[in-house]
DNA sequence: GCGGAGATGGACC
DNA sequence: CTAACGGGTCCATCTCCGC
């Protein structure tokens, strides 16, 4: 292989992706406004939507908005609660296919993945978007799901790619295509950023993704760190040389909504039971120990904190959990008297592959 | 100066 | 009338502290 070949990249992304689902599981909804919700169980409609299918878009309906809008929105909708379990189900079926077609695979999410396939094309674009409508029509017949991908010359093209055409599209951007791709676009439409840079950089008479590209490299640090600055500066030229790789997960967290504000550490170590049972199965299903245990907390005003803490011994327990969290809970409300949790949550992190204890040998 | 630990904030789906 | 508001993960940065 050439030291210098063009990479060929797939951004590959399944369309409003649990909504489709629930609509080829319940064939009676297609056509009407389906809207796939997170209920936080406190009140009838208060949650989040995760996903809502084209019908429901039209109405102003998306994901993220409090579904109690939404249904202002789309009074005849369908709204359903999300039900993960069967989504990762399909997803996996999905992703095993994806996986036969990439030279190196990564999945980034329940409905997003990407697909490195230089070699297989030869650093062919042609080639490139034949195998992205294998993938399409392999899809469409295994799991009757549409996806719309985009193939570039590097994650961040493809993925920008992948949103030009949906439902069901494809579209190509060549390397010689990139800078008038980017052009026709905007500086919130590059991966990673978000209102806040978008914000920050328009402050200082940066609107487009031309004027970022020829940005002063120095005055980027300065707003934006060391690395950051200038790697949005490389955004905006095209430039991303990050690797399709599979990624360990670094954390697990389990986060709820309470059934009423709190501001009693008993109650939230009570209600810790399930999620430290969750974290610990998950430590033993994944085969790591860790060595971090964090509390996250969200208060009445949506502000969130977290506070963590490190033992010395990795662990997989669910006790170690729960007298670690309890703890850290006790101390934050001591010094945080008014604080008023709404929701709560429990993360680990900092994880190790449980391997049987050094010999002694290893140690003289 | 470097590293780990811990806190915080931004971002994305 | 307005505001309404999930759950999960990653990453960079900053500060502090011991070495």
């Amino acid at each position: 292989m050439p030291i210098s070949m063009n990479r060929v990249i797939l951004h590959v992304d399944l369309d409003y992706f649990y909504a489709q689902t629930e609509e080829l599981r319940k064939p009676e909804l297609r056509g009407k406004p389906v809207i796939v919700c997170m209920f936080s169980g406190r009140t009838e409609s208060s949650g989040a939507v995760a996903a809502a299918n084209y019908k429901a878009r039209e109405l102003g309906v998306h994901a993220g908005m409090p579904i109690a809008f939404a249904k202002k929105k789309a009074p005849n909708g369908v709204f359903l609660a999300a039900d993960r379990e069967h989504y990762n189900e399909v997803s996996s079926r999905v992703m095993d296919i994806l996986r036969e077609y990439s030279d190196k695979f990564e999945q980034v999410s329940v409905d997003e993945a990407f697909v490195d396939a230089t070699e297989r094309c030869r650093g062919s674009y042609i080639e490139g978007s034949k195998l992205a409508g294998e993938i399409k029509k392999r899809v469409l017949e295994e799991e009757k799901l549409t996806c719309s991908i985009g193939v570039g010359p590097n994650k961040l093209i493809a993925k920008m790619a992948s949103g030009v055409k949906k439902p069901d599209g494809m579209t190509l951007v060549t390397p010689g295509e990139v800078k008038a791709f980017l052009r026709s676009k905007r500086i919130s439409d590059l991966h990673g950023i978000g209102d806040k840079t978008v914000e920050a950089l328009a402050q200082k008479g940066i609107k487009t993704i031309s004027e970022l590209a020829s940005a002063d490299i120095a005055q980027l640090q300065e707003m934006f760190g060391e690395n950051r600055g200038p790697s949005l500066r490389e955004k905006a030229l095209g430039i991303d040389e990050s690797p399709v790789e599979e990624r360990e997960k670094q954390q697990y967290s389990r986060i709820v909504t309470l059934k009423e504000d709190t501001s009693e550490p008993k109650k939230l170590i009570s209600e810790s039971e399930k999620l430290a049972d969750e974290l610990a199965a998950k430590s033993i299903e994944k085969k790591v120990m860790f060595k971090t245990i964090s509390i996250l907390l969200i208060s009445d005003k949506l502000e969130s904190v977290a506070r963590s803490r490190t033992i010395e011994v990795p662990t997989q327990s669910k006790s170690e959990i729960i007298k670690v969290a309890s703890e850290l809970f006790k101390e934050f409300f001591e010094q945080n008297l008014k604080f008023v949790a709404r929701r709560f949550g429990l993360r680990i992190s900092n994880f190790s592959e449980p391997k049987k204890q050094k010999s002694i040998l290893e140690f003289s």
